[in-house]
DNA sequence: ACCTTGACGGTTC
DNA sequence: GGAACCGCCAAGG
């Protein structure tokens, strides 16, 4: 077995994204609140471009459910990373207008007991 | 130990 | 809405 050391951050991070519905989506600065590390949403970008491909105990990590603030997709408009979650995205009824999502409508609002429920760090 | 890099965010114009 | 600007801070080189 190959025993690559993970970056702690990048396992709450991971963790933390498997809890967004289908459906839905989360900005990267929420994420990295829930996960217990305000203030660094880019350190949530980058735990996502480290995202094991097999996926992450047990279970896949919708990577594709992260936006930005703006309600963007962060990638290049027109780069394969930006078809290939536009794609995810429309597949499971998210609206996707140009490079656009309406934070009011898809925008994931966990409650108060689904947040201590999974919080087990 | 220093420097650069980021799938970011808030503010302002 | 969008672009410029600055703040943020762990990771990796």
């Amino acid at each position: 077995m190959s025993n690559t050391p993970i970056n702690p951050h990048y396992r709450q991070i991971w963790q933390t994204v498997q809890l967004i519905p289908q459906g839905k989506v989360a900005c990267y600065g929420q994420i990295a609140d829930l996960a217990g590390l305000p203030g660094r949403a880019r350190l949530v970008g980058k735990a996502l471009g480290k995202v094991p491909d097999i996926g992450f105990k047990g279970q896949t990590v919708p990577w594709f459910r992260v936006i930005n603030s703006q309600g963007k997709i962060s990638f290049e408009q027109g780069s394969d990373n930006f078809e290939k979650q536009k794609q995810h995205l429309q597949d499971e009824q998210v609206v996707v207008i140009g490079t656009r999502i309406k934070l009011k409508d898809f925008q994931w609002q966990p409650d108060l007991s689904e947040i201590l429920f999974a919080l087990e760090f």
